[in-house]
DNA sequence: TCCCTATCTTTACATCGTAAAGATCGAATA
DNA sequence: TATTCGATCTTTACGATGTAAAGATAGGGA
């Protein structure tokens, strides 16, 4: 009996911020009193605000460690609760994941809006949101992995749906103001809706291949030290020098 | 003891095509006779070609299950092996997902070049390209996964990287040809790089987005019947109203 | 005061990847 | 031909994960 499952910690200790009360409970087995009664301010019995600190604690398991890190279970020991916590908040993993990406595309809409207003001319605005898309991801490269390269993705999640339905709305405002036509919510035109994909497309593609290593082989093909951006900016502004924009 | 791993099969049984010799033991434990001797064809001792049927097997498995199905077991399951001998062909996950993602990009790059060649008109030629790679990946959209989107795949594996390469051999060279230029192998000025950059980009994007469903609210809001091809098909040839390609 | 409910912990289990040791067979060698 | 050797495959084992279910723990009305 109690084979498996009796350590639960004994690592996770890298890089500890401030947060989570830490029980220090390395010990071995039965902790049976948890805390006699609830006084001084430490090990929150009930914690009151789990699910915002469990969301908390998986951004920052993210950034620590990655898509392959961030589990159920490395989340808890992130936030200094029990495994199973997690589930009573979220129901499974797809839930965790589906509220961090909401939480993803919140931050992600925010910066494309800021960025769309410090610009001033027109070109600058026009270039502001691609920017700061590629900008976004690359500041938070396993965020944008959890919104736009997992399966496991519930969008029937009203959170999820909202903040990713405004982030489209967005985009299709902007191609909307740059054709300088008002895009409906509802009817497109096939050109209309080729503009869109064609926009979408272009700068998440090329958020995908820079994440995942692809663009490396034309990056240091081009003239020294050529950043990212400058290839997004080229890619964006090149005369088209064929009958297709390629 | 023996509390774990003693089931091994008793499922994988759906949609079971031919291979695989199925040694129905389902009975419970220590099975010491594989087979008296080789004789009848049957069950095929050191199996001889078990690495192509793994990597077969595990091409089945992905098509029927999903990425989310594809695991070091269910690959070994279908193939009718023990679950560890996968890890002796391709050392581990990452190896076998390699080696098929190598398949994989060997497949795509000839149904772009079968595709190329086929083509009459400039024009049919120019977009035969992206029609394929599209057509591809919605063929084989768990297939198309393993070749872009898993970060678990070691490019330092001579088959991968010399078929990934092949990709993106084709593509720059199609670019060149398209812009009616040479373009070297080793230095791109920076129109050149932007072009092959937003060629690639344009297309990834463009499929991913299709893949995960994305464009699922543009489709529909475009007239009644427009397919997925239909407005790859607008994107690459529809004219571009400001000064950004969008 | 007492019970009810949401919250959190324990315990349990199937599955997965991986390591290590044992079995098996083809082939080279003597 | 008999034996040894090495590659191939199987067994066994272990830690980790997601998830279900039952137990503990308060906070808040009745």
């Amino acid at each position: 009996m109690a084979k498996t499952d009796t350590k639960t910690d004994t690592k996770g200790e890298t890089a500890r911020t401030s947060r989570a009360p830490r029980r220090t409970t390395s010990t071995v087995a039965s902790r049976p009193a948890r805390r006699a009664t609830g006084a001084k301010t430490e090990t929150p019995y009930h914690h009151g605000a789990l699910r915002e600190a469990l969301l908390q604690a998986a951004e920052r398991v993210l950034e620590r460690d990655g898509l392959a890190g961030l589990t159920l279970r490395a989340v808890a020991r992130e936030a200094g609760v029990s495994h199973a916590a997690p589930t009573h908040h979220f129901g499974d993993l797809t839930g965790l994941l589906s509220e961090l990406a909401a939480v993803g595309f919140r931050q992600f809409n925010a910066a494309m809006a800021s960025a769309c207003d410090t610009a001033t001319t027109p070109l600058e605005r026009a270039l502001a949101r691609p920017k700061a898309y590629v900008a976004y991801a690359q500041a938070h490269p396993g965020m944008y992995g959890i919104m736009f390269r997992t399966e496991r993705l519930d969008y029937s999640r009203p959170s999820l749906h909202e903040a990713a339905e405004a982030s489209f709305a967005g985009l299709a405002n902007a191609i909307g103001m740059m054709r300088q036509e008002q895009i409906s919510g509802d009817a497109l035109t096939l050109n209309q809706g080729a503009a869109i994909a064609r926009a979408w497309s272009l700068v998440h593609g090329f958020t995908m291949l820079l994440l995942d290593g692809r663009l490396e082989d034309i990056l240091e093909r081009l003239p020294e030290g050529t950043t990212a951006e400058r290839l997004l900016e080229a890619m964006l502004t090149a005369p088209v020098t064929s009958k297709l924009p390629v």
